[in-house]
DNA sequence: TAAACTGAGTTTAGACCTAAACTCAGGGGG
DNA sequence: CCCCCTGAGTTTAGGTCTAAACTCAGTTTA
């Protein structure tokens, strides 16, 4: 007879839902809430860091995914959307904003309208040199209650949801 | 010897941050860019969903909170930030999408600049009615692969990780 | 009792995203 | 050789959020 856990407030919103609409299936609320929840901490907690260090979580992202992708550093637009999990347009405008900083470059062709690859400047590797390790010590602590067991069960277990949504895989991520 | 997982991309990150920033702890990547993930696909998947009814995530999340916090189910724009975790002006800017809408009305004080309390009208109840369920039975699919025991271990763990991430509880959520 | 304070709510500027329309570059038919 | 098609990239309109400045109502204080 363990002991039952706490109950937090994805019990009580399930527990709401039960009263109102009764009949719906509501199961589901603990696992989406919490993960909803949980991402919008990591989210918030990762915006402020990078705030103070000079980059928005969207100039991370697009800079981190060059980097990660390894030789020859290079990625065109329609790959970055997919390892990203944005739309093109949405790179558009992140290469942009990161072009007008002078972190990414472009190589273009014909009329120079269609951007063909993207790469980092010196500026972009250093950013992601000053930054990425304090992120994930920052990151490191914040998980850092859970033990390395119970970590790693999360993650088994994220890992299996994930396979099952269908969702982000191997494909289209880093590594070409 | 359990068989390992098959790898994913997060295992792929991880791997390009040991290789490219050696020494950096990674450990944190596991969770954290797994719930990335999972909460990006089950927001798309929700945003879909309701873009389909007719409504939007930013006015459900609003008109749920509302009916969801019992009697009398009113609340001052303050108690639905907190409840919501969205700045209190993300509120006023729900609000008055909504109350132009006609889904809820608000009761003001003095020269009327202020809110004091948001309640739904009854399109905006008849609204939930209709959509909230379809909304959770389409999520409960969304993790229908998953075993219910997996379901509930994955439920525990994160409710574990997230009281220790000192982030939404009980406190300033549902129930008055 | 009037000035200052405090806290809740609102406004605004700026960032970011999506969806849908638009624009080229390159590759077939005719 | 030219027209059209297709696909990748870009633009634009519209919506959402945060952070910081601003505005009141009610309360404290002298």
């Amino acid at each position: 007879m363990a002991a039952e856990p706490p109950r937090d407030g994805a019990d009580a919103i399930q527990d709401a839902w039960r009263r109102e609409l009764p009949g719906v299936p509501v199961e589901s609320i603990g696992v989406v809430t919490r993960i909803w929840w949980a991402a919008k901490v990591f989210g918030d907690e990762r915006r402020r860091l990078l705030a103070n260090l000079g980059v928005d979580v969207a100039t991370l992202d697009l800079l981190s995914t060059l980097r990660r992708s390894g030789p020859p550093y290079r990625m065109s637009p329609g790959e970055l959307a997919g390892a990203c999990m944005v739309t093109r347009g949405a790179i558009t405008q992140r290469v942009e904003r990161a072009v007008r900083a002078g972190l990414v470059e472009r190589t273009t062709v014909g009329s120079g309208y269609h951007a063909r690859a993207v790469f980092l400047t010196d500026a972009g590797n250093a950013l992601l040199d000053r930054v990425v390790a304090d992120l994930l010590v920052a990151e490191d602590r914040l998980v850092g209650h859970l033990s390395p067991e119970r970590r790693d069960q999360l993650a088994d277990l994220l890992r299996e949801l994930l396979a099952g949504l269908g969702g982000p895989s191997l494909t289209g991520q880093v590594g070409d």
